[in-house]
DNA sequence: CTTTTACTTAACCAATAGGTTATATATTGC
DNA sequence: GCAATATATAACCTATTGGTTAAGTAAAAG
């Protein structure tokens, strides 16, 4: 069973330090591929390869200058994660309150 | 390069529908491994992994009752994904606005 | 038109993921 | 103690992932 769902194919792209590195980059502008790349102990291939990932889920968009394809964050998709962690948001503020009442019982 | 940290290991167990549902489900109450993968066409060992992946990332524990082991939610690691996509909030607000404004502008 | 720069694609490899069936373990109920 | 129920583990298979090196393509610059 691949997973096709774009949810997962978000979740699947931020489930790597290298590539969410590679979206903090993004987000304090364009940057081209030798750009962000340099970081990375990684070869070049590899930063192509995260790329694709991220494109694939929507996360990256490719431009293109001269010989440039400069990477821009889209950041839609991490919407849609984040609404889809909102439906959780009252357990853990649940399960804080219960840790707390406990410590406040302890005490 | 293993994934080991533990943001990678919540948004790798995210990454699949059949995790994604199971956490729905548990997020109305406590169930059963027979339970929890009754809505599912895979086998129960195919559920034990599932499950095992949920909570090594800490997502899920484990209960003890009888010849039963109940599974909880533990939110917490939802709430550090939560917050790592909360830094990105800004870009689908100035994205949206940007599309916004782009068609106010066509019209 | 050749060289340099900036990538991309192909071919390969080892490790991991997600599934299977078959076998073990633990607890309850007769 | 023995059978049934609930779950876990083992052994196995295939596809995917994340990396590599080597070869291909595209635009700019000499």
């Amino acid at each position: 069973m691949p997973a096709t769902d774009s949810l997962s194919a978000t979740f699947s792209a931020l489930a790597d330090p290298t590539r969410r590195a590679i979206l903090a980059r993004l987000a304090t502008g364009e940057a081209t591929v030798t750009e962000l790349a340099e970081p990375f102990e990684i070869s070049m291939p590899a930063v192509s390869k995260h790329l694709k990932v991220l494109e694939h889920a929507g996360l990256v968009s490719r431009g293109r200058e001269a010989q440039w394809r400069p990477r821009r964050l889209e950041a839609a998709p991490l919407k849609d994660a984040q609404e889809w962690l909102d439906r959780y948001q009252r357990f853990w503020n649940d399960q804080l309150d219960r840790l707390t009442a406990f410590l406040e019982e302890e005490k």
